[in-house]
DNA sequence: CCCGGGTATTGCATCGTTGCAAAAGGCACC
DNA sequence: GGTGCCTTTTGCAACGATGCAATACCCGGG
């Protein structure tokens, strides 16, 4: 049961312990008759680190640790993904869990029975958790904050300017001469910081453009899931005066919109075009192809994780908040039934 | 830097590291006065217990590995939250960690410098490792294998019945009177089990009906993703006698044959009928809604769980491959546009 | 033949925790 | 008052690896 120690090579190969450390490390010069016979030894026992011995003598372990809302809403399936990827780089895993926005779930990720202390760092997507909490939980566990969520300069952050991206979203949707656009996805209570961002964009580009805002036309959602964008847009369709456009605080909002309108027999976009935001493989699929603002999400990745291990290591400046970029892509449900599908 | 120890407490309490550590861990009973002065002394220097010590010392980690090809498929995103809700359940948590389907990726979590010993036990989703390989590189690690993957049984393994899942799928539309039924998604090469499956079964069914298998109508593709199931349905559109009916090996080819299908002009399911494998979210917000084989991926992940940590704890029987339930569902693709939609 | 200097090898302590078993303390009973 | 039993508390060793510094070894030069 137990695995082959260095103990056991050492003996096999009538060395000390800790040449069969130099010969496995490779860090001190090792003779080669002996690194012959030490190799040998490591072969015929099928020798492998015990990493947990390891990781406690280094300090370190090698594991940062991402956690989400969910792992199965697709902007975060596919952001860990280049997590990941990004943090394979620097040579670290990525442990990954999921709090269900559950405020209890974030606050207990923290607290004294936490298995934050085998982590190096930590790549947080707070929901509900406030900063102040943040702040007097996190004990020296380098953390990096991803998304909006409001901060005060304690932490480091990556996320894209909200603001900008719900106004451009908007904007798009005023160049095709929409006037009646509603917003579904705010979320004015205090937990929804990113929502209400996006809320204070969209009212900016109506202002700019002179439309006047239309309270009514602002549907809030307590979650980013397709089944509540297709019921907000079933309320927004039963208005008197249905809106000609709609822009979504996410695709998976899009996405359940869209589905009632089709349902509905309403035509996109010719009756209504619809917008979302985070660039998600769905959206270049779905039947209209959906019209995204996408954020650069391997960007983010690779910037949260390599602020995150220049805080592990030492070397990272104060904390600052890095906007990440992102871009609109115009597809079928703003721009007719012209563009071509892409291949991925 | 270094975080508060036992040894730390103990010194501002008064007591033995020993008595620190039983207070911590309740597992002996310690008087009450002891144990006012040591919680005081835990609260004042916020001891958190150092994990990787703890695990070095108890032999055990309390992580389990999810090795799947891609995180941002949503099959695997979805599997994944239930495999992160079945292992908390038993107090384990879970590390994922993607191989993109590249079999060097998959040989390399196994090998000499594999991160492997950090945790109790993996579960494996593998792509394109085969037995052999498995049996000889996986030391003593407690494994339990996801999905189909032709194994003689040296290890468990919680699949669905992929033969019987697929001669379902083609039996639901021939029962709607389709007889030129397509296939999209055969993978006629080694590394293609699961897919070779679904073959099997497709052909059970047309066999079983009387219905001649025409070649040319099942369609391989390199992976399992919407672009590729566009590019065969297109294929298949360019037939002179094209089919009525698609069996799609996947969800995620399903929605890439619907999007060629209805950028082609061609109705869902009146000229042609639509149904995948998998039951993904995703289908059922798309348009139309995708009728799929739904394997309960709920228990698929409680089965794997359970019969891992079994394995782990000793206790579990011999290898045997365990068959998880899946359920048609169906929806507009195959039954029109009758069907209701349902919230999440 | 001895010594200096470089390289190769080793022993010891340590990372922070817990298992084990012995020590210490308290109490009742003979 | 001494003995034995039960409870609480403690010391020591160990989990398996690595950092540090001391030792052993080898060679050339005096």
């Amino acid at each position: 049961m137990a695995g082959t120690t260095l103990r056991d090579v050492a003996k096999r190969a009538g060395v000390s312990i800790r040449t069969v450390s130099n010969v496995v490390n490779g860090s001190v010069p090792v003779s080669d008759e002996l690194r012959t016979r030490v190799q040998a030894a490591l072969e015929e026992l099928d020798y492998r680190p015990n990493l947990v011995a390891r990781n406690l003598r280094r300090g370190r372990t090698g594991m940062i640790a991402l956690v989400v809302p969910e792992l199965d809403v697709p902007y975060f399936a596919e952001l860990a993904r280049e997590v990941i990827t990004a943090a394979r780089a620097h040579g670290y895993v990525v442990m990954l869990d999921q709090t269900d926005g559950d405020g209890e779930r974030e606050r207990e990720l923290l607290g004294r029975e936490s298995r934050a202390t085998m982590f190096d760092g930590l790549l947080l997507s707070p929901l509900t958790i406030s900063a102040e909490e943040l702040r007097s939980r996190t004990n020296r566990v380098p953390v990096v904050l991803l998304g909006e969520h409001i901060f005060n300069g304690d932490f480091h952050h990556v996320a894209i300017d909200n603001i900008a991206a719900a106004r451009e979203a908007t904007e798009h949707l005023l160049s095709l001469g929409r006037r009646r656009i509603a917003a579904i996805g705010d979320q004015p209570y205090s937990t929804g910081e990113t929502a209400q961002l996006r809320t204070i964009g969209y009212r900016q580009a109506l202002e700019r453009a002179g439309v006047p805002v239309d309270e009514g036309l602002i549907v809030p959602t307590s979650r980013f899931h397709r089944h509540f964008g297709a019921e907000a847009m079933e309320r927004l369709l039963a208005l008197p005066q249905p809106p000609d456009a709609i822009f979504c605080y996410n695709d998976l909002l899009a996405i359940g919109a869209m589905h009632a309108l089709t349902r509905a027999g309403v035509r996109i976009p010719d009756d209504i075009a619809v917008i979302g935001v985070d660039g998600i493989q769905e959206g270049r699929y779905s039947s209209p192809a959906l019209t995204t603002v996408a954020p650069d999400k391997a960007r983010i990745a690779r910037t949260a994780v390599g602020t995150l291990i220049a805080v592990i290591d030492g070397t990272a400046p104060p904390p600052a908040e890095s906007k990440a970029p992102y871009r609109l892509v115009v597809r079928e449900s703003t721009a007719g039934h012209a563009a071509p599908a892409r291949p991925r």
